[in-house]
DNA sequence: CTTTGATTTGACCAACTGGTAAAACTCACG
DNA sequence: CGTGAGTTTTACCAGTTGGTCAAATCAAAG
């Protein structure tokens, strides 16, 4: 058994690089559809020498989402209860809208993962994420009878964030596809931008 | 070789056994990630005797594929330019609303190929798809310089309205599991219909 | 009831899958 | 330099994959 030292320079190289190629494949092909091989070719390492690194095919999958999920919530965690609540909910929106931008094979990682109906990481949804969803749409609500801004659905609204961020990464190809050479990127934070402010805009009444 | 005859009745329920079984199995696993033997298993063949009503995997898929976006585009097809403008776009997002309440399946299906760069779908969607989003955003900017709904990106328009209405078909388990038990669909429609309300009833100015 | 085509099955295959074992190599450190 | 831990490779395995084939069975029209 190998004893629990500090990790090498080796190590440290060869896990990152491990953990790159699993994103990369693994959010192109999902879990079952990636391979031990293509992950290793992709990692310039052999198949038995991934396995070094890694017990199996699960252990890398599960460290990579572990991984993936602190940074993913972020944004949701820093919703700010003292800041002014419209601008903090477009904010985190734009944030979000970033994400997509700069990380779109963990965004697609993770659809992939839920379309598939998250075999391995429903236990985490239900208690992790469900915990700050609780929290966050709590705060809307006070939010929102306070006047601050317009009244709706709080889970609903949470749920549209995601939905229409996430978008730009998940479905890459077809909007790429149908925005003829244009980057999508390019009026997606306008639109979005407006779209929450015609939303959440209290309206006097 | 097999004459173009009619299909017999049994030809006829086992075809559609096997599609049915297909979509089941592929939207719940991709592509990759789904087997020959399962489809067979789910579909009640064996695996040969699948094989004898369609030539292969690919082929069961394109078939699925094929079908499924014929109907899949109907909505968006219906958009009538010579009915109310902001009453026909909420119309479409509700119908959106019920095929992924009524067919998710179907939706995840999609999903799973998009996300993963839709190989096997990519043409029809440069061609097909892009030719019909052409003729309607055209449309929809035409409504937006006559004033009946607001401005906004024709284009992200219709994006958002596919992202937040299949959401809750792709996203279903997470959705549900941030739900509480609560049926998501009993909110969905008002929030929806609020939200494009909202964004894109004419602001006076 | 027979015949003929449609249907189903069991046996099989080559390629690939995730994973293992042990030998071979490489590297840092004394 | 030598030596032991850390690293990599070669060879391998059992199970699964998509797909084939010929033989067996079934259904329906005469």
């Amino acid at each position: 058994m190998t004893k629990d030292r500090a990790p090498t320079r080796i190590q440290k190289k060869n896990r990152a690089a491990i953990l790159e190629a699993a994103l990369e494949v693994f959010s192109t092909h999902g879990f079952r559809g990636a391979t031990v091989d293509q992950i290793a070719t992709e990692a310039g390492l052999s198949k038995p020498n991934l396995l070094y690194y890694f017990p199996s095919k699960e252990a890398i999958f599960n460290e990579l989402m572990a991984q993936l999920l602190g940074t993913w919530l972020d944004p949701l965690r820093s919703l700010d209860p003292d800041g002014d609540p419209l601008e903090e909910i477009l904010a985190y929106v734009q944030r979000k809208l970033q994400m997509s931008r700069d990380f779109p094979r963990e965004s697609r990682l993770y659809a992939n993962e839920i379309v598939q109906g998250a075999p391995r990481l429903l236990g985490t949804i239900a208690t992790d994420l469900n915990a700050l969803v609780e929290e966050k749409s709590a705060l809307l609500q006070r939010w929102m009878q306070a006047g601050k801004i317009n009244s709706a659905h709080p889970k609903h609204l949470l749920f549209s964030i995601w939905s229409l961020t996430q978008h730009y990464a998940d479905f890459d190809v077809q909007v790429r596809a149908l925005m003829a050479g244009e980057d999508p990127f390019d009026a997606a934070p306008e639109y979005l931008d407006t779209l929450y402010r015609r939303m959440l805009t209290p309206s006097d009444n």
